[in-house]
DNA sequence: GTCTATACTAGGATAGAC
DNA sequence: GTCTATCCTAGTATAGAC
């Protein structure tokens, strides 16, 4: 996801690495589970706004083992939100159309799970580790997959930028919801935006209709 | 400010409209005006995170007091942030370059108090009230300007699309900082993210070298 | 009308007993 | 590992003094 979205951790360098999850007891692990579970779908549904209080309800403990089991409110977030969402196959097709296609994909509707973790991701973007690992992503997804394929100068810079791109858009569609937009027909925005950022990743390109 | 930071009010709905500020006893007037002057203060500074006490603090009045005058946070901070920062100017000028001319006036340096409103304003995007008057800026301020000159179809959906792009940029820069776009040549990003949004305003126009 | 003092609710985080 | 009790900060509301 981009602007960027990225957190797909495993690991808490908060914690002072336990040697290993799966030796911890048994007792121990599953009320980590059921926390990270409720954390799952409250971050889901309300965002970061989601109450640590509420998650330990959710998950039948207590408040305080929350913060026990995951060092803060911040923390838990980042292992609970991440955006593993298939955008791979997307940026795998040919890079003359990549453009459209990534617009395509993110306003596909039916697709409430990506809108949900744009919203939590971006009510989070005031603490630092989550925007840092928002650029790991962009870096680690987009950059990494597109920029060899460019050519030209800047090739990492423009690929930098056509995930701005996108990441306006998203917040426009998703977070504004802007009349305008919201009202306009899907395949126009795909042809109007999608080119736009196509025109980054390549200037040369002649564009289809 | 696009993304769109507009909100320059000078009445609040929320009290229920005193005749005319000036009538108020010199004593009310004198604190209201400290509550405020603290508080553009401190929200340019910290964002949306100034306190309530805090800038009762700095006002040297009581926290209380804030929301008497007020009615809440959201609409003190509502009252206290604008962007009237010049940009009619840039929308002024030929359309054929916009694009670029937009991206120059927020990269231009030395404009810490851009700066400020944007990340003030993007903390303070989780509030209702704050992101219908952001929708209600982008539309008085760039449709208006630009949409009429437009030629083509969907002209008012391509200048929103156009800010959307805008505030995508805003937000890498201002926010992310990432090391690709903050290390690279300003004069890059103008011409390749203007050029971009260029291409959503006049998409046959030539462009520059 | 304006201000002071107090208090309510909610949130995140910590200390220390079991 | 788990829980109880507690602390701190925050936004907000209200009663009552001037």
């Amino acid at each position: 996801m981009p602007y960027g979205c990225g957190v797909t951790k495993t690991s808490s360098p908060d914690r002072p690495a336990p040697p290993d999850e799966r030796q911890l007891r048994p007792a121990g692990r599953a009320t980590r589970a059921a926390i990270e579970e409720a954390a799952r779908r409250l971050f889901a549904e309300r965002g970061f706004d989601a109450s640590v209080r509420a998650i330990a309800h959710e998950a039948g403990v207590d408040p305080a083992l929350v913060i026990r089991h995951f060092g803060s409110k911040e923390a838990l977030f980042l292992r609970c939100v991440d955006t593993s969402t298939g955008i791979g196959t997307v940026l795998d097709g040919p890079l003359e159309t990549v453009g459209r296609r990534l617009v395509a994909y993110f306003l596909e509707p039916g697709r409430p799970l990506l809108r949900q973790r744009y919203l939590a991701l971006a009510q989070a973007a005031h603490l630092d580790q989550v925007r840092e690992e928002m650029n790991r992503h962009t870096a680690e997804t987009y950059v990494a997959a597109l920029a060899p394929q460019l050519t030209g100068p800047d090739r990492e810079l423009r690929v930098a930028l056509a995930v701005a791109q996108l990441g306006g858009l998203l917040n426009l569609v998703f977070r504004q919801e802007d009349p305008l937009v919201t009202a306009a027909d899907t395949d126009r925005v795909v042809a109007l935006y999608g080119d736009a950022i196509q025109h980054l990743l390549t200037p040369d390109a002649a564009e289809g209709p």
